[in-house]
DNA sequence: TATAGTTGTAACAAATATTATTACAACAAG
DNA sequence: CTTGTTGTAATAATATTTGTTACAACTATA
């Protein structure tokens, strides 16, 4: 399956914080009209934002802002903020394997290695991704959408 | 979320087959009773095996076969024989975002560019191990269990 | 100190996706 | 023609994701 749209919206919350918090307040209800989702979910996500320490959430008043350097947040950062797989691990497995059968018992000391290597692989890339990078695209985008 | 079972379970069918053609005739039921799924739900992954042209089933007297060179199959062939994501997209987006928002309704030129850049480097490296090398692995880990 | 607007969170509901099960026609080979 | 098997549809069970409702906790301000 898909990773998680959770993912995405993340990057779009960010970039819209980013992008609007001049004009407007930033309140779940005017980012999940951006995103097009409950507002409930978007207080869900900047939780999880939050405990990784990518943004600030102000309670009462309201108001989300982002708290550290854009260029210090990986999209790495944000994936694993928003814990888009079970446990850290990529690839599922399928419970109970078969413990009287070689290949069942050992399927885990078999592929394990060979799948880190590959979620290394996606991570480390993820990790050469900056929200900064993204920032940048984003008002590339949206200065030559008005050409 | 996690990429499917269906990825573990093909590279566990496909390492039962070599190490048992010998001694077993691979029918569903057996490789079902190795990784301890339904019968059904392994026809139908090696049917999507079979499409890809990756195993031979003989319908009728029964039988599975690997019909390629080992190390001819990589597990981005096994990958993409099972479809594991939807339409070949690693992320997924939330559906509808909101036109009348800049970042909206640009959030997928903004992020497609660099999202796909990070699914190549995981089939990247997904291309870059066989299943001869996962044979391998399989037989020296079954080899060890048994010191 | 009300009031208005907001967040944080629980509880629940709906939608979607995955995996399992049952059933049976089609087939191959003795 | 019997036995064992595949191919596949239909359906069910389970799990996961996403959405919704509700409301207490909180902040700022009139």
């Amino acid at each position: 399956m898909q990773i998680s749209s959770r993912f995405t919206i993340a990057v779009h919350v960010l970039i819209c914080i980013e992008t609007f918090k001049e004009e407007h307040k930033i309140t779940s209800d005017f980012l999940a009209s951006s995103v097009n989702a409950n507002p409930v979910i978007i207080r869900k996500l900047l939780q999880q934002l939050k405990k990784a320490g990518i943004v600030a959430v102000i309670r009462g008043s309201g108001g989300a802002d982002i708290c550290k350097s854009l260029d210090a947040i990986t999209l790495f950062d944000v994936y694993e903020a928003v814990e888009c797989v079970e446990d850290g691990k990529l690839f599922h497995f399928h419970e109970n394997p078969n413990p009287l059968c070689p290949v069942g018992r050992n399927i885990h000391s078999i592929l394990d290695a060979r799948l880190e290597q590959i979620q290394m692989a996606l991570e480390k890339e993820m990790k050469s991704v900056t929200i900064q990078d993204i920032v940048n695209d984003s008002q590339k985008m949206i200065a030559e959408e008005k050409v």
